[in-house]
DNA sequence: ATGCCAGGTAACACCTGA
């Protein structure tokens, strides 16, 4: 059978929910990753999106932050939060496993600005506890995927104008770099197996026109295991979502799978 | 160099985002 599975930065998903459900019946996925919910569990339009045909996993907090899982399929094994990251209360990691045999993760990782201050070394230590669950993943030998808004920037084909983001966490060598050793242990880009051409985005600022004028950034990555690469049959970005009103910031980001 | 825009909370301003 083949499945689409999307991730989507919904930046809140009550005031985003028109524009959620739209997007869920038009595209069809078939599991999706949502981040900045932005709202606790019990807050969360349930009914709405169970009515589409999807289980569902939450793990939101208050304003800020907020991952979740839907899937067509039952999900098993639900585990919330980045385990090493025990008094560190930011929701930004949840786990499930979908359709018996596949491991998704819908992550949230840390922005990281400004760079001069402890939310820098705050996204330098997720990256380095999100690693550890990557290695785990790779010496698993299953099919995984990690899927959502990783807020790296890999290379100065993924931004507008890299001199704009030259100071910003996104960039860093230290964030490149941690990301890069992610790849390094064994896993595909998604997007990047079918789509190797420059200056694709993800995201583009509600600020100083970056829509319309094209100034985007790609920010939001699916990477999985090497069982689950050999599956992968398609990928790409639904630009349609950002250009929609009341539109989130982000755009989902998605891939096919065939297994 | 700063704010631009948007959401949430709380309160009629401020924080966070990227």
């Amino acid at each position: 059978m083949t499945i689409k599975i999307a991730t989507w930065n919904v930046n809140s998903v009550k005031a985003r929910l028109p524009n959620v459900l739209t997007w869920l019946k038009e595209f069809g996925p078939d599991v999706v990753l949502l981040q900045e919910t932005k709202c606790v569990d019990d807050a969360f339009p349930r009914l709405e999106i169970e009515d589409l045909g999807y289980n569902l996993a939450l793990h939101g907090q208050k304003t800020y932050n907020g991952v979740a899982i839907l899937s067509k399929s039952p999900l098993e094994g639900v585990v919330s939060g980045l385990p090493g990251s025990d008094e560190d209360d930011h929701a930004r990691y949840i786990t499930a496993t979908v359709y018996g045999k596949l491991r998704v993760v819908s992550l949230y990782l840390p922005n990281g600005n400004p760079i001069d201050t402890p939310k820098f070394l705050y996204k330098l230590g997720w990256m380095d506890r999100l690693k550890v669950q990557m290695e785990a993943a790779i010496a698993s030998e299953e099919m995984v995927l990690f899927g959502g808004d990783y807020n790296i920037i890999p290379t100065d084909n993924d931004v507008y104008s890299p001199q704009a983001f030259a100071q910003d966490a996104l960039t860093q060598p230290e964030s490149r770099g941690r990301f890069r050793s992610m790849l390094n242990l064994g896993f595909t880009d998604a997007l990047r197996a079918f789509h190797t051409e420059p200056h694709i985005y993800s995201y583009w600022d509600y600020q100083a026109g970056a829509w319309p004028r094209g100034n985007g950034i790609l920010i939001d990555h699916i990477l999985v295991t090497p069982p689950l690469a050999d599956k992968l049959v398609g990928s790409g970005i639904d630009k349609g979502p950002r250009g929609q009103e009341k539109a989130s910031d982000h755009t989902p980001v998605w891939c096919e799978i065939d297994f």
